[in-house]
DNA sequence: ATGCATCGCGCG
DNA sequence: AAAGCGCGCGATGCAT
């Protein structure tokens, strides 16, 4: 297919630019301004338009099948579809592709060209002496600098993606086309009416219990208070309880090692102070009240992009967010952590027409490891349809555990299945359940979960062994020349190869002192056997889910339906409200064949539909 | 003013 | 020796 290369310059200012704003908010501004255009075909020498010869330039150049290349194309496209109506074939990014081969690393196009070329200085990026910031109509001489820079800037685009193509699987291609689509046409409807009314809701109910928190320790402390920053700011905050004669609980930072104080939400000193001082509620209500202002700011974001997209929520996904491949969410409205059954989840609707599919790979990280890790005690649960959290459950209470009937001893299963795959400790273990982040509070003496963790060992020996495999593995990528397998996976220098041809990359592997790091700077990363069994599972995961997705997406498509959003093991679709459990079967279908390298990996799926994305 | 690190909290 | 992991965003507080 034809190749075009293209790159905007467009006019930016202190205030509108992209570092402040979202791709949306400043391609849909009314500041904005295509200075000029450089168009590549194929690889020929890119031409620079600027004015009137924009539109028909760029006409001409996408008036066949092409596929488009930018760096960070869901810019460039954005702009081809917003402001000219002009419409790809396909997508390739620079950018995305950098992300996957260069994890940790600027995925900016100067970084990318130093790195893909670092001995031929024809290969670089203007060193930006023509600034056009701010700077609406440019004179002769800006105007020639900027030509060369955005024709250079093609010229790099272009050659970056040669020298990087070779290392893209066809399904990985395909994947970059699908996100930057979901993103550059979006198709999900937002309900604005819905949005609206939680927004105020929010809103008044959130100023409603601050201000009360104000009011009462006015009263207590007969001092007037007026700002909510009082609740919100952890110093100020902790000055209060002091005030208060509450002792303020303290804890390590995990990340500083340095001693903080302990009061978020799911600190359990700050947990226990709440419940001993009951009387001092409206203050705790206060501070839970002004710290989630997400929810309102989020839905004002939601508002503003539908505005300026026709109603529709683009789904911003950046390609390889994690180095393990799964996705991240970007653009200032990450939608893979919408609170579920939440009113901003209900709030993303299908058109008239047509309805939201959602499908879940039912506990694919628990099924890939045991997979990986060969535990058949646990493959035989999931190939007979059984529960494995009973299963767990069983073991520790000695009876049999059913669902739907001990749901408090199915609950303590299922925090052992997911917590303990990866090596946790008795310790963090129990910490994990009295703070309830899985669901309702447990509390356990230190001798009950270190049996519970005891027993996971035992009963899943082989998982336990496949840490230890992955701790070798750890040391043997050191090595330069290792090349072995490890399962569905080749090991070899300071990466992973993973059976779709990407990898799992650990740059700068190496041993300090007792332990084994990687990366360098703030991506300096210790790494060890039930972390690396993890990143494994998690990668291999990813590529089960993504290549269903292109499944899924082919299928829908076929219906004149499409993929919409994926949140790490579920795939979501708008499509034609007619048949729709023939449509949903289908994606179950998808979701329930394994990979040809993974051909025993035993998969499930569930899920649903409606009129908005609620599951 | 603006950048950067940290915390808290949402998701998987 | 022992260690669950992977993200993004808003707010805060400190440094520049």
């Amino acid at each position: 297919m034809k190749l075009v290369t293209l790159d905007f310059e467009t006019y930016y200012d202190k205030d509108y630019t992209l570092r402040k704003m979202n791709t949306i908010e400043y391609v849909t501004d009314e500041r904005f301004k295509a200075h000029g255009v450089s168009i590549q075909i194929n690889d020929g020498a890119p031409l620079y338009f600027t004015g009137d010869a924009m539109a028909s330039a760029l006409r001409a150049a996408l008036d066949e099948p092409c596929t488009l290349i930018c760096q960070n194309t869901k810019f460039d496209a954005f702009i081809l579809h917003h402001h000219y109506g002009l419409y790809p074939t396909r997508y390739a990014d620079t950018r995305s592709m950098a992300k996957a081969l260069f994890p940790f690393e600027s995925a900016s196009l100067k970084e990318l060209c130093i790195r893909l070329f670092p001995d031929d200085d024809t290969m670089r990026k203007g060193d930006e002496l023509a600034d056009s910031k701010g700077i609406l109509d440019f004179d002769d001489a800006l105007s020639q600098l900027i030509k060369g820079y955005c024709i250079q800037d093609t010229h790099l685009t272009y050659h970056c993606y040669q020298q990087m193509i070779g290392h893209f699987p066809q399904s990985e291609q395909d994947l970059i086309h699908l996100t930057t689509k979901m993103f550059v046409e979006p198709a999900i409807v937002l309900d604005r009416e819905r949005v609206a009314a939680h927004a105020a809701i929010s809103a008044e109910q959130r100023t409603a219990l601050i201000e009360h928190g104000l009011t009462f320790i006015t009263d207590q402390l007969e001092t007037v208070y007026e700002d909510p920053k009082i609740f919100s700011s952890n110093k100020q905050f902790a000055e209060l309880l002091t005030l208060l004669k509450v002792k303020v609980p303290s804890k390590i930072s995990p990340t500083t090692g340095k001693p903080t104080h302990a009061l978020g939400k799911t600190d359990l000193g700050f947990q226990k102070l709440q419940r001993d001082n009951s009387d001092y509620e409206p203050i705790w209500t206060a501070r839970k009240a002004v710290k989630s202002t997400g929810e309102v700011t989020r839905a004002d974001r939601l508002l503003l992009t539908a505005d300026r997209c026709r109603g529709l929520i683009p789904a911003a996904l950046n390609y390889y967010g994690a180095h393990t491949g799964r996705y991240s969410g970007g653009e200032k409205l990450n939608l893979q952590n919408l609170k579920r059954g939440s009113e901003l989840r209900k709030s993303l609707c299908a058109p008239k027409g047509s309805l939201v599919y959602v499908a879940d790979s039912s506990n694919i990280e628990a099924r890939m490891l045991a997979w990986l890790a060969d535990q058949r005690s646990m493959l035989d649960v999931f190939n007979a349809k059984g529960d494995v959290y009973c299963d767990f459950a069983s073991k520790i209470y000695h009876r049999p555990i059913i669902k739907g009937v001990d749901n408090a001893e199915r609950f303590l299963g299922k925090c052992a299945v997911l917590g303990l795959g990866y090596g946790m400790g008795a310790d963090k273990f129990r910490d994990t359940l009295k703070m309830g982040a899985l669901g309702p509070p447990v509390s356990l003496e230190q001798h009950e979960v270190q049996g519970i963790v005891d027993l996971y060992r035992s009963a899943n020996s082989r998982i336990t062994e496949y840490w230890k495999r992955c701790q070798n593995a750890c040391a043997a990528m050191q090595n330069k020349h290792a090349n072995f397998a490890f399962g569905p996976l080749i090991i070899e220098h300071q990466k992973i190869k993973l059976p779709n041809g990407m990898y799992l990359r650990y740059p700068d592997l190496r041993t300090e002192g007792r332990e084994t790091v990687y990366g360098s700077g703030r991506h300096k990363t210790k790494i060890y056997g039930g972390k690396l069994c993890e990143n494994i599972t998690q990668a291999l995961a990813r590529i089960v889910v993504t290549d269903q997705m292109l499944a899924a997406d082919d299928y829908l498509t076929s219906i004149d339906g499409r993929i919409v959003l994926q949140v790490h093991d579920e795939l979501v679709g708008i499509a034609p409200q007619a048949n729709p459990d023939q449509t949903i079967n289908k994606m179950y279908d998808i979701m329930r064949t394994p990979p040809v390298w993974a051909s025993a990996l035993p998969l499930d799926a569930e899920g649903g539909y409606a009129d908005n994305y609620s599951k």
